[in-house]
DNA sequence: TTTAGCACTCTCAATATTAGAGTGCTAATT
DNA sequence: AATTAGCACTCTAATATTGAGAGTGCTAAA
């Protein structure tokens, strides 16, 4: 990333501002009329031709004005826009809605996908928190019907999972309590690795059921059980670029396809902050023209999800910017209220 | 729905099975060559005139073939279409999955949606089962930290929620414990309404929990609070008609708009068997180009869920149908099973 | 009742035409 | 040396023109 002049990087900013509020190739006519920085056009036209050069703006043909690139956006989002904060006034009103809810993670999880989109006039998502270790806290087993048998975990970072068993024979709730009772007495704090190497005489049930809770607590940590709450996909049609169908498939595509989400959602959760992904970056064609911002959310050692919103490249990244940082920090600060 | 001849019935089937094969007006020579009846076109155009004056068919234009109108899909489904069964081998292939998943109905309806999705070529969706009236089970009260507790309730109909709650004052797993059992021993078996008018002396705490155990109770029976799960939406690129934007908008519309889908969602959950709706039929005009299967699955006294495909009204009934009957009588059938 | 025949209508694709926007270059100006 | 006016040039996007083809509806004959 190269040192420009204070003016390319003036016409820089103008270029991409102007692009982003109107979808159209902005000409070196349009720069001095709209914001005159006391130059004619056919200097303009020298500095566009130069950043041309440099790879911060292309041409979609010859006599339509310039557009930025991938390396135009990047600059722009790094050098150029500065750090805004959301207005206090949306801050407030999305904090009011978090606090009106219940002291439910799931819900918050679904608000948060609708805040984003709403904030940010974008399409949203969020995936759900996982450990990177969970700690066993409680069992409870519920006799269901038959040999049926309920089993429920909860984890001591406040997830609960529950499970439904066959047993090759019924039992009575009262023998069910009592395995119950040992295994929580047994297992009280420990995580799944230790669960397994450690070496309790069992029966045949309790093995059966610890080999069930092992897969469960292993479920937790693993990224790919949680659920993905997306929201906002109509927020997609306003922009002009999806009048295109090809480019309302793609980004589809890539909302759909849980694999490609993961390895995008990997990448944020290893690194802190929010994370801007400007067309794919050369490493997902499948994001070629969009854009994401992603931020994790949650506490670094325990429980982080990530959240953020997908949308063109063309994308007001000052606001998604901001409204992502906000909703990650505050949904990060309730967890660890809720949780401790 | 009046009477038609044998050979209007024949011309009107093959007219829309043509056009659900192909996506274009099918003209009076198409159907002699592909299907000759036994008479020339001249004769085939008469009878078409015929059911296009009795509204089963239009024209896009002067000179273009016939094109089914919702009356002439609806007849097609009701008396032409016959029923059929989804081929054993897909049966096999689809009940194989669910049995390989564990015995978890997030799983199972995640996998529903999946299924739907990959063999009836649509877009699906399955909404998660409520109950007209759950009765509590169990109650586990955990101290988290400083005077939060969770509360995990679990219902009748196997069912589990859980609940953050911030007392006045922080208490001991013991003391927990025992409000837990008290409250166990109080509410077996009641429903939400049975505990609201049942009139025990509760102490401050065990009120402030009873009120939430309600709400969470309630929850469990209102449609609204339920997850749905939609898959597929790439499969609708696959049909010629979403070259059309405006279409494309439409069925995302329909797809993100939870007040829309749980209208009609309540329709299908008040009747019994796979219901289709054509166009929307006049009453949703949201649904003008598109048709939706549906079935209610689960047991009818009990927890009841919905689930179905979304397509363009040139839709594959035939496909569609008996591929929603058998996901939900299967899904019926886990359900039944786990939850006796 | 069915059918051959034909005029007629309308679409769709291909081709031309034109106005306008914006550039790049050159030579003059500051 | 940097800036600018001026202008030729290029390309697009919108509009009009044309012709082929598909399919109909009607009429009159079988």
């Amino acid at each position: 990333m190269e040192e420009l002049t204070d003016r390319r990087r003036a016409v820089l900013g103008l270029v991409v501002r102007q692009y982003i509020a109107t979808a159209t190739p902005v000409g070196s006519k349009t720069i001095v009329e709209q914001y005159g920085l006391g130059v004619s056009s056919a200097t303009i036209r020298n500095e566009m031709a130069y950043l041309e050069e440099q790879g911060y703006l292309t041409h979609p043909h010859t006599s339509a004005g310039r557009v930025p690139t991938e390396k135009g956006y990047r600059y722009f989002v790094e050098r150029l826009m500065g750090e805004a904060e959301l207005p206090l006034a949306e801050q407030r009103t999305i904090r009011h809605q978090f606090h009106q809810a219940r002291l439910d993670l799931e819900q918050w999880m679904r608000l948060a996908a609708a805040v984003l989109a709403r904030t940010a006039h974008s399409t949203s998502l969020v995936a759900a928190p996982t450990v990177a270790q969970c700690c066993f806290k409680h069992l409870e087993l519920l006799a269901a019907h038959s040999s049926r048998i309920l089993l429920v975990l909860v984890l001591r970072e406040g997830m609960v999972k529950q499970q439904m068993l066959t047993l090759t024979h019924s039992l009575a709730q009262e023998e069910l309590n009592q395995v119950a009772n040992r295994l929580n007495d047994l297992f009280a704090g420990l995580s799944a690795d230790q669960i397994v190497t450690s070496s309790y005489r069992l029966t045949a049930l309790e093995e059966q059921i610890v080999n069930l809770l092992i897969e469960m607590m292993k479920g937790a940590e693993a990224r790919s059980s949680g659920e993905i709450y997306r929201d906002g996909l109509m927020n997609i049609f306003r922009q002009p670029e999806f009048s295109e169908i090809e480019n309302v498939r793609q980004i589809i595509r890539v909302l759909e396809e849980r694999s490609l989400l993961e390895t995008i959602l990997a990448e944020v959760l290893n690194s802190s902050g929010v994370q801007v992904i400007i067309g794919g970056e050369g490493r997902w064609d499948e994001l070629s023209e969009c854009s994401v911002v992603l931020a994790p959310y949650g506490e670094a050692g325990r429980a982080v999800g990530a959240l953020g919103v997908l949308g063109p490249m063309r994308m007001r990244y000052g606001r998604a910017i901001s409204t992502v940082r906000y909703v990650a920090d505050l949904l990060s600060d309730l967890l660890c209220d809720l949780y401790g």
